[in-house]
DNA sequence: CACTTGTATATACGAATGTATATTAAAATA
DNA sequence: TATTTTAATATACATTCGTATATACAAGTG
C-alpha cells in the first residue's frame, strides 16, 4: 500500500456503506479512549472492548493500530505531555513584565486543567499506578518540566543578579507541587479554582523565596 | 450468637475439619487484600475472587466481612492511615534539640516506607483513582496531616518568636511535597533513599524559610 | 444430647473480557 | 475492469468475574 493511500480522504470519512467502516485512524482510537476516562474512570480500568465500543469498530481492530491496551496507554500519555509542553512553551514565550514565568505559567496550566480536564488526568493522577513503561514515561514527563523551569531559573537568576543555591531542587519542589495540587484540583467545583490558584502561587513564591534566600 | 462466641478461640484458629475453615477475621481478608498490591498492582485493579484465593477463602465469604471492594478499600485506607498517623505521633513526641520537628517527621516517614511499603502505597499513590468515597477517605487523612503540621508550625513560631504569614499554606505545600515524593520513592531503589531524603529536607526547608521570611 | 443459629463452602449462571480464526468489503494496483 | 492487498467485521472459545442459591459443618443454647 503506498504512502499516499494511507491518508484519509474525505470519501472515506463520510463512505459507510453496508455497515462497514471506512479508514479508522489510531487518533481515532485514543480519542475515543480518552473519553471515556473521568474522576471516576482511570485508563487501567478501560477494557479494550469498551473502547472499541466506544470507537465504533469491532473489537478485534483495535489491533490493527495497538499491540495491546499498554501501548495504546502510552501513546496517551505522550499526546497529554505533548499538549501540556506546547502550552508552557506558549505561555514562556507571553511572559510580560508584570508577571513572572512562574505565575504565567501557573495560570496557562490552571486554564488547561478546564479546558483538558481528560488530557491533564493521565498525568496528573494516574502516574503512579500501571504498568513499569507507563510510569516511566509519567516520570519522563515531570522531570521534563523540571529541567526546562530549572533552566529559566538560572536564566532569571542571573538577569537579577541574585543568587539561587540549589536551582534543581527549587525546580523540583515547584513542579511536583503544582501537579500535585492539579491532580488535586481535577475534583473541586470550578467556582474554587480562583481560591486554590492563588494559594498555589503563594506556596510557589514561598519556594522561590527560600531558593534564593542569603 | 453472644458477644463471647465471636471471639475467635485458639481452637478455632487451628481446627480446620474436612476442608473447612475456622473462623476468618475481617483482618484475615485485609491483609490477604494487602498483600496483593505493589508497585504494579493497584487495589483498583483487585477482583474479590482474586483476594478471596490469597485469603484461602471462599469467593462468597467475602461478603461475611464486607459489603463489596468499595467496603474493603476504605477499611484498608483506615488501617494505612491509623498506622501512619501513629508514627507520626511517635516521632513528635521524639523531638530533640538538635533535630527538628519537621526532620524528624521526615526521617519517621522515610523509614515507614521502606517497612510498611504496601501501607503507605494507598495513601501515596492511589488517593487520586478510585471511587469517589476512596479518595475522599484519602484526602481527609492528607488534610489532617496538614492540620496536626500547621498546629505544630504555629507553636514552633511562637515559641521562637517569629513570624509566619500562611502557616496552612506552609504547611499545605510541605505535606503534599512530601507526600507526593513518597509515591515516587516507592519506585526508586532503596540505595537512592538517602539522597532522596536529603533532597526533601532541604526542598522543605526551603518552604519553611519562605513562609517565614519577613 | 437435640436443636437452633451463624458461618463457610459448593455449585451454578449470566455477563464481560481478550483474542484466535475465518470471512468479507474496500482500496490499490495493474 | 480484473486482481491483489489491506483493513474491517463476524463468529467463536476459554477465562474470569460478581453474585444468587442451596448445602454442610461448627458453635452456642437449652
Amino acid at each position: 500500500m503506498s504512502k499516499k493511500s494511507q491518508v484519509k480522504t474525505l470519501q472515506n470519512r463520510l463512505t459507510k456503506s453496508a455497515g462497514r467502516k471506512a479508514v479508522i485512524s489510531r487518533e481515532d482510537v485514543i480519542h475515543a479512549a480518552f473519553s471515556l476516562v473521568g474522576p471516576n474512570r482511570s485508563v487501567s480500568s478501560l477494557s479494550l472492548r469498551e473502547i472499541a465500543r466506544s470507537a465504533h469498530i469491532a473489537p478485534n481492530s483495535f489491533y490493527r493500530h495497538f499491540k495491546d491496551m499498554d501501548e495504546l496507554t502510552l501513546a496517551m500519555i505522550a499526546l497529554a505531555g505533548r499538549s501540556l509542553n506546547q502550552l508552557l512553551g506558549e505561555a514562556r514565550r507571553r511572559v510580560s513584565k508584570d508577571k513572572s514565568v512562574v505565575v504565567t505559567s501557573i495560570e496557562a496550566f490552571m486554564d488547561m486543567l478546564e479546558s483538558e480536564e481528560r488530557l491533564l488526568h493521565l498525568l496528573l493522577r494516574e502516574g503512579s499506578v500501571g504498568s513499569d513503561r507507563y510510569r516511566n514515561a509519567v516520570e519522563q514527563f515531570l522531570t521534563h518540566f523540571e529541567d526546562e523551569l530549572c533552566l529559566d531559573l538560572i536564566r532569571l537568576m542571573k538577569a537579577s543578579n541574585q543568587q539561587i543555591m540549589y536551582p534543581h531542587l527549587v525546580s523540583k519542589a515547584i513542579t511536583r507541587l503544582v501537579f500535585a495540587q492539579g491532580g488535586y484540583i481535577l475534583d473541586r467545583p470550578k467556582k474554587e479554582h480562583p481560591m486554590i490558584k492563588e494559594d498555589l502561587i503563594k506556596m510557589v513564591r514561598m519556594i522561590l523565596i527560600g531558593g534564593v534566600a542569603k
